[in-house]
DNA sequence: ACGGCGCTTAACGTTTCGTTAGCAGGGGCT
DNA sequence: AGCCCCTGCTAACGAAACGTTAAGCGCCGT
């Protein structure tokens, strides 16, 4: 099948935040670009045309909720879902309020998580669209991403939390040499402040549950001085 | 349908809503007029003969469920498509159950373009009857939205309204994982105002009535960190 | 007004998970 | 060949998430 990549365009003029959700979502194998102001989120959205927008209410310029009503009120751009950030409070009641036409909102502040969550959710039920890709597969492995199981020869096999965040970074970089410190990042956070030997200790434990013989791992590869790879 | 210009009263108290609602109507050569609270809208409602109404749930006065329930039972007026506007998941529940007599129902927020779609969609196959989704379904579990029942193995199971709920928003999204936050939002509301941990109570009851063994959970799954996942 | 039911929260007990540290082995560079 | 750094592995500790129970509180109906 051919796999359609997702484009995402953030408008957020929170520098920091918007990078964050940019990385989260690009290690989700989506394409972002980010905008910092309304404006220029109108421009991008003109040439880049994106499959999704998340959209800060808040924003120099242009507002959100302006933004949002153009988008909606443009027949080439009407049905694009969007999702917008918002502080609680009265921001909350003019999105669900709707003036809008936002399809989903997450209240700040959020964890990466959940944010990944809304987005997930909000691509299943948009109408049209090319199905968000939920599983990742290699030969005998499916991982499914929203139920967040992974199945071996059609049987599953229970992974921890990190593992499957870890062995998901490994299978959607297939061939890719990951260094311990992209996968630091991508995993467990752009402010990880742990040992690089975690890591080690982890790809251990998934390789006790993927690999046939685990003392002599083929697919989940060590580089030397590098990082690990992941063998289709 | 014939080319005669349709009228549509559109019964709502949020203004803005109410006028974006009533400006792409218009654009699309309705003919609209609004309400603002329930009673107001009963009146406009005798008065203009609309050929559709769209009615929010939560308006001052008099509810919309109410005033849905009124125009039903009235001969004259019983034939007119609805349209219900909602909130929240779980009042989508209510829409569906008790015998409203809503045609359809969009969930908050939404975009211009789908609310288009709906409105055309009514008004094509009305007066048939919608057909809503009523039931849930899982192996021994049957959940009717229509009646807010459950059934096991064909017996009845008494379910609170929370329970029931979220019950219903778990089997929704069978086989995917919910975070709390996510759980909160469509069953709580979007203002909820509650700890986390609630969820895990609710969960808890819920698990003894439909698992056979309550403290080895088969249908209702805790991925750790993240949040639960409903099993078919 | 009273009682019951449902919802929430708080507290406690339990389990699982993640991290660290230390040691052993081996590959590669000098 | 020898040294050193990188890696593999184990065990143990600590933290955080979850399960469970019980008590309080408000609401509704009787």
């Amino acid at each position: 099948m051919d796999e359609a990549v997702m484009k995402v365009l953030i408008v957020e003029d929170h520098e920091t935040l918007a990078r964050n959700l940019a990385e989260k979502l690009r290690g989700e194998g989506f394409t972002v670009s980010t905008a910092g102001d309304g404006e220029d989120g109108l421009e991008k959205l003109r040439s880049e045309h994106p499959d999704l927008i998340v959209l800060d209410i808040m924003l120099p310029k242009l507002d959100g909720l302006s933004l949002c009503r153009i988008i909606r009120r443009d027949a080439a751009t009407a049905h694009i879902p969007i999702i917008m950030l918002t502080a609680r409070g009265n921001e909350v009641d003019k999105i669900v309020g709707l003036e809008s036409g936002a399809d989903d909102y997450i209240v700040k502040p959020f964890g990466l998580g959940e944010f990944l969550a809304r987005v997930r959710a909000v691509m299943r039920r948009a109408p049209g669209r090319p199905a968000l890709q939920d599983e990742l597969i290699a030969n005998d492995l499916r991982l499914s991403l929203t139920g967040r199981r992974l199945f071996k020869d059609a049987k599953e096999t229970k992974l921890s939390n990190k593992e499957f965040d870890l062995l998901a970074e490994l299978m959607r970089n297939r061939g890719v040499v990951l260094s311990r410190d992209l996968i630091l990042t991508k995993v467990w956070g752009y402010d990880y402040f742990v040992d690089k030997r975690t890591v080690d200790v982890h790809i251990r434990w998934l390789r006790e549950k993927i690999e046939d013989d685990p003392s002599n791992p083929k697919r989940i590869v060590t580089v030397r001085g590098v990082g690990y790879r992941f063998e289709g």
